[in-house]
DNA sequence: TCTGGGGTCCTGTAACCT
DNA sequence: TCTGAGGTTACAGGACCC
């Protein structure tokens, strides 16, 4: 999709079609997370603080966002690719792969399908694509991006030296502006510039694994297959505070939450964590990680923060300035396929039983409805928040 | 000017096992 | 009993992507 939020939200209120549309953070501290081509022509992009947007185009429409809504344009958008082939592997929420070697017999040719998704997309969603065309995945993803916006770039086998040796370094897919500069320094600019230099000098700038695999990507060579369904090695949460923190009970609370939407997510999705990640990021930007293997892998809450909470003591931080905390959960496993551990003593029902319960709450009276009572604050309770707050949800 | 939140993958080091 | 080689895993950091 081309600007998917921004162009969601311009459907949305027709209004704003024409206009530059920021969606991203609208804190002190937000970055834009999408933007119209309009508001692009300011030199507005996304990742760029909000603020720095704004005084680009001080003309633009902020909007928070809504993850719901564009959850459900992806939803509809891949279930439409999915009718045209199962080999559909999604990127994210607004790109997938599709590997349409066995639909032409249907639907005609790949650039015909390509036509066909492009006219479907905008007929039913309202919002343009662009598709690129090529006999790889990493190609018809630069090609995708160099038809942007509303676009269709067809690379054919024999055009694909041609297409790919004169883009600059930067444009290839796992070159960012590290690797950029280090590639620069060598006097690369270009694909071509890549594809021409010993693999060995390759490997010694950027390593082993990425100088092989660049050395590669330069060639044209890309074997890698579209693989559907693949399940997520990890699920997570992290806040940045709205100012820096240094009352170690506000960084217990936030932990809690963070912790209790993530195992929120694996018992959503079935799966259960082996491993727990605190992160912190202190006042200066700096970002540390510490993470801790269980014996058990769980899915409970509880579990999650009580891990949390002991990595982040054993830091044994006097009152630093912290600006961001994260819980995450690593090493998943299929719930089904593990045992749950019998504890010796352990209690028939337990805090998980509790967790499943809130869960069921949540799913009829709106999210956080049932949590612990240390995340409770005037806000939300009911009849006392906002409108539209989390405590005034039916 | 001031840097979000969701992820994936790679690398170096240390510990541990055989 | 000691030593070394080699593999695996855990952990921390960092680059990158949307």
């Amino acid at each position: 999709m081309d600007a998917f939020f921004a162009s969601v939200e311009v459907r949305r209120r027709p209004e704003l079609a024409g206009k530059p549309v920021i969606v991203g953070g609208t804190g002190n501290r937000g970055v834009v997370t999408s933007a119209t081509y309009e508001a692009r022509a300011y030199g507005v992009h996304s990742a760029m603080p909000t603020s720095r947007a704004l005084r680009l185009c001080p003309t633009a429409t902020v909007l928070p966002g809504d993850l719901a809504l564009y959850g459900e344009v992806s939803r509809s958008v891949m279930a439409l690719f999915r009718s045209i082939t199962p080999l559909v592997e999604p990127l994210s929420l607004d790109e997938a792969f599709l590997d349409v070697s066995g639909a032409g017999r249907r639907l005609g040719d790949p650039v015909a399908i390509a036509e066909y998704i492009r006219a479907r997309v905008f007929d039913e969603q309202g919002i343009t694509c662009s598709v690129g065309v090529a006999p790889s995945k990493f190609v018809a993803k630069l090609a995708s991006t160099r038809s942007k916006p509303d676009g269709l770039l067809v690379v054919r086998p024999a055009e694909v030296m041609e297409f790919l040796h004169p883009l600059p370094v930067g444009a290839l897919w796992g070159v960012g502006a590290k690797t950029e500069e280090v590639l620069l320094r060598l006097g690369l600019r270009t694909v071509g510039d890549l594809a021409h230099v010993p693999v060995r000098t390759l490997q010694r700038a950027v390593g082993p694994a990425a100088g092989a695999h660049l050395h590669e990507l330069a060639w044209g060579r890309d074997p890698r297959r579209v693989v559907p369904d693949e399940p997520d090695r990890s699920t997570g949460a992290e806040e940045t505070f709205g100012t820096d923190v240094d009352d170690p009970a506000v960084v217990h609370r936030e932990l809690l939450h963070l912790a209790e939407r993530t195992a929120g997510r694996l018992r959503s999705t079935g799966v259960l964590a082996r491993t727990v990640t605190l992160k912190v990021r202190f006042a200066d930007f700096t970002t540390i990680t510490r993470s801790r293997t269980l014996k058990v892998p769980t899915d409970v809450g509880q579990e999650l923060y009580d891990t949390a909470r002991a990595l982040y003591d054993a830091l044994g931080l006097e009152r630093a300035r912290i600006r961001l905390v994260g819980v995450r959960a690593e090493g998943l496993v299929d719930a089904d396929g593990t045992a749950r551990q019998l504890e010796l003593g352990a209690r028939e029902h337990g805090r998980r039983d509790a967790e499943l319960a809130a869960d069921r709450a949540s799913r009829r009276f709106g999210a956080g409805a049932v949590r612990p009572a240390t995340l409770l604050t005037r806000r939300s309770v009911p009849g006392a928040g906002p409108a539209g707050g989390p405590g005034t949800r039916r």
